[in-house]
DNA sequence: TCTTATAACGGACAACTGTCCGTTTAATTA
DNA sequence: TAATTAAACGGACAGTTGTCCGTTATAAGA
């Protein structure tokens, strides 16, 4: 059977969105720009936008693509260079990555998980591959942390997945105007909760 | 100076919009109801609407009050009877509570919270009660298994926002589909982790 | 009780979201 | 190269959000 390859208007009009939106958005900033505005300025069709994006967060979750990329190869080249540190040392390191992402794109973040509403949706953050990544490499080093642990322990997975989540941009920027702290004042007492072990 | 007392119709029409709320989205679900549709069946305005909840999160959060309290009294008495178990034990007890709160209010949670974008807004869940409370009792209680440590410590504050974070409906969700757990076992694998103290 | 100031009302409106459907266009096949 | 076919297009539309502003109703004071 014959597949058929994306038609070229679709790939460029691809394309065109992200650059207009990129354009747009550094202009007047992410919230404030609509899907009707990106459209009409990219000079395409509604319908054509929404085909590619079901909604503007899924658009924003795209836009985070080739970062997503960049933020896991450091990731990566990080666990190596630190191959023999302690796995908790580790574990914060990554903690560290992830704030510094969040206070890179905040504002595309915000948007993305505002518009997170059903499960197996695409423009899901927890479908990207930065939320995978991310998960996986904590997940082993937690299941490291404790793995010399006779007596049922929790799932790795769960805890992981509770870190990401507590890092979430809405949290992140209510707890640290509440109490004051500067990025690094929030990595280090997220470095100090890692050290934590079993009893 | 005198003070003017709120007007007998603004009473009424607050308990009006509560009451045709709660109709409607017990015959239809909270998220296919609209603002709109909620004013047209409430017979009152939607300018009338909008002055007194800023955005349908806002809504969904008051719609919460007495669950709130509910909930809040038994966890106080659940703290009471408990006063002679661990910390970590009466940690995970609140933590079990939140889950059930979780699955109990699932879909005005997740209304609430995905309609909470700008910080200090009208219907931002990290200024509710229920949110206020509990991250003060999970601190107390954080700082009372870390207190006898010399060494600087994470502040109880973050943790505690940390853990309620990690619990937003979107994350518990998504886990708990992924991994297959049910309720039980989450409940289980988060009492597990805080077991979980300083090295 | 009547007047008055003002809080609250609500219809109408502008802008946005997301979808439908008839039309166009690119790739494939002959 | 022409015909075919299905993917992609885009204007238009219905429904929603949130605000504006002229009107109404209520509570306080005379």
């Amino acid at each position: 059977m014959s597949v058929r390859r994306e038609r070229r208007d679709a790939l460029e009009n691809r394309q065109l969105i992200l650059q207009t939106a990129h354009e747009l958005f550094n202009e007047y900033g992410v919230q404030p720009v609509s899907m009707h505005q990106i459209a009409k300025t990219a000079g395409i069709g509604q319908a054509t936008l929404y085909r590619k994006y079901a909604h503007k967060g899924d658009l924003c979750l795209d836009m985070l693509h080739d970062y997503g990329i960049k933020l896991m190869n450091e990731i990566n080249d990080y666990l190596v260079r630190n191959r023999d540190n302690p796995a908790s040392e580790r574990l914060s390191g990554i903690v560290g990555f992830w704030i510094d992402a969040i206070e890179d794109k905040a504002e595309l973040l915000i948007e993305s998980e505002s518009k997170m509403k059903c499960e197996n949706d695409r423009g899901n953050f927890f479908q990207s591959p930065m939320y995978r990544f991310s998960k996986e490499k904590m997940s082993e080093l937690l299941a490291e942390i404790v793995g010399d642990n006779q007596q049922p322990s929790f799932d790795p997975d769960i805890a992981a997945h509770a870190i990401i989540c507590s890092l979430s941009p809405g949290g992140y920027f209510h707890i640290k105007q509440e109490k004051g702290y500067t990025t690094e004042q929030i990595k280090e007492h997220y470095s100090r909760m890692c050290k934590f072990s079993p009893q």
